[in-house]
DNA sequence: TCAACTTGATAAGTTTGACTTATGATGAAT
DNA sequence: ATTCATCATAAGTCAAACTTATCAAGTTGA
């Protein structure tokens, strides 16, 4: 019954500002009986006459007249929608809401974000930090865009890209510098500090080291590497960190660090999406960013 | 290349509603692959995906959280739009710009805007009094819609409607009330003073007299009836009058009003507008209610 | 006063595109 | 593994929007 369109909107316009039928039709690019039917059709569906069609002159009715600012202010707003469309072309812009795991986070956010609003000024990057079931979950449900944490997850709705791969360093009391390093066996024997239960590094440590996670380990567990290496640093017993947490963790901590003879333990970094994401694009870019804000962080070879 | 049309905002809105392509077509009465191919056309024509569609899952994207609002803004535009389309249907609403002429509009427009109003009572209703080919004029022009006035004016591009007759009576210093009637050859003779030049019942009354409008009158013109009213009580003439005046214009003069015999002068009230103007209906509507207005004024008979 | 011109409406025919039903593809659930 | 749910694709139909050609009415100018 009343079914106007947009285009009738603009062709009321362009007779607007033309008074003219001709020339109006010309505006729009399509032929005098065109609009001419077009306007008429828009006259019939509000039930209302718009113009008043004169010897030489086309004349807006009063209603017509009130019509005009209304509808030019829908034009408005469409080309408004229109142009918000063509700046989210460009990709890197808009809300993006990344994960990240705690034994990542600290060390690679500060120079991952500043490379990242450096490069790319018109995102708005929010961090989420926590473990790696959560972001899964937050990730499904659509609470955060993507999330950096340890490969694999394996989880079948979602894309895995890897990054980068990284050793875990030994870190022990000043005084054991001079001592050999471990062997994984010898591990086992020693007293090694650990992340409390749901940290993943937890797990890759201790599958390193052939212990059953499901040990009971009173005493022995941190809720952070700060406070792990700082356990270590009093004599508690030894650690492993990633080496990007080296710099940072054992700037100001009586240990030493050891890397491991090959095969080092090691972790896989990566970044997840949902495989419906229409991002994919960006999340490989940003992935290429994490990389390089990574291998500034790569502790020097021993 | 971007040509969005409201159809497929409406679906994009009924989607985001039901996060659920097939009870969203069935919400806008439409199959199912006939919505998914216009939400793909949107997505297409804005370049940027809207949904993410996952198994069993639709959600918006960044963008089309973004666009959501916009588009529910453009959509209760066209709603209002539309609403003011089904008010305007209704006649005798809006603004109406009635052009009057000075020796009605004094005494008219009192009880005529009146009933008027209180009729209709969602009119907006604008009185420009002034002399009729200036009224003509902006009728033309579009400055006012109808006119009331003395006919006719035979202009082809006006339709004119008649809306009643009234008779010209004589108004002669109360002294004079016993002698008899003068005809109009008698009126020739005598100090007749009439309204300066322009008025159009100025020369209605010449015509009646038969006295050619062209002739220098120093000294016997007044600029509106109630002047020529008061010169007459003041003994220096005589004039004619409408009836539609006599009531509020000798209410308080010490003169006599009397009635011609048949063919008594006379003139035609009636109401001009456009040929084209869409509002004709509502023209002869408002035509007779001047008409009642008019009939209240009547003076009785002598 | 009449012929030529302007200009918007109407007519006829063509093309575009929006809709339908039927079917396919994919991931989830039992 | 099969069935179910759900969105996409395909093929075909029909309505509507556009085109050109023509009409009708009013204006202009000799």
């Amino acid at each position: 019954m009343m079914n106007l369109t947009l285009k009738q909107l603009r062709y009321f316009e362009a007779l607007i500002q033309h008074q003219h039928f001709g020339h109006a039709a010309d505006a729009s690019g399509i032929s005098q009986p065109a609009l001419s039917m077009q306007i008429k059709e828009l006259e019939e569906s509000l039930g209302v006459p718009l113009f008043e069609r004169a010897a030489r002159q086309v004349r807006l009715t009063r209603f017509g007249e009130d019509l005009a600012p209304r509808v030019r202010e829908i034009l408005r707003n469409v080309g408004e929608v229109e142009d918000m469309a063509r700046l989210a072309q460009h990709n890197m812009s808009g809300r993006l809401r990344i994960g990240v795991i705690p034994t990542i986070a600290p060390y690679l956010l500060p120079t991952f974000i500043g490379h990242l609003t450096q490069n790319h000024p018109t995102l708005d990057v929010h961090i989420r930090e926590t473990l790696t079931p959560r972001l899964i979950a937050e990730l499904a449900d659509g609470k955060i865009d993507t999330a950096i944490v340890a490969l694999p997850v394996s989880e079948p709705a979602f894309e895995e890209v890897t990054i980068f791969e990284e050793d875990f360093v030994l870190v022990r009391p000043e005084r054991d510098a001079a001592r050999p390093v471990p062997s994984a066996a010898d591990l086992q024997l020693m007293q090694l500090l650990l992340l409390e239960e749901g940290h993943c590094f937890r797990d890759q440590a201790l599958s390193f080291c052939n212990i059953r996670s499901s040990l009971p380990r009173e005493g022995l567990d941190g809720s952070s590497l700060t406070t792990l290496v700082q356990l270590v640093a009093a004599g508690l017993g030894v650690t492993l960190i990633p080496q990007m947490a080296v710099s940072v963790e054992t700037r100001s901590a009586a240990v030493s660090v050891a890397q491991f003879p090959t095969p080092s333990p090691k972790r896989k970094i990566g970044m997840i999406w949902r495989k419906t994401s229409p991002l994919a694009d960006q999340f490989h870019q940003i992935a290429s960013i994490v990389e390089t804000a990574a291998a500034g962080l790569r502790y020097p070879t021993l």
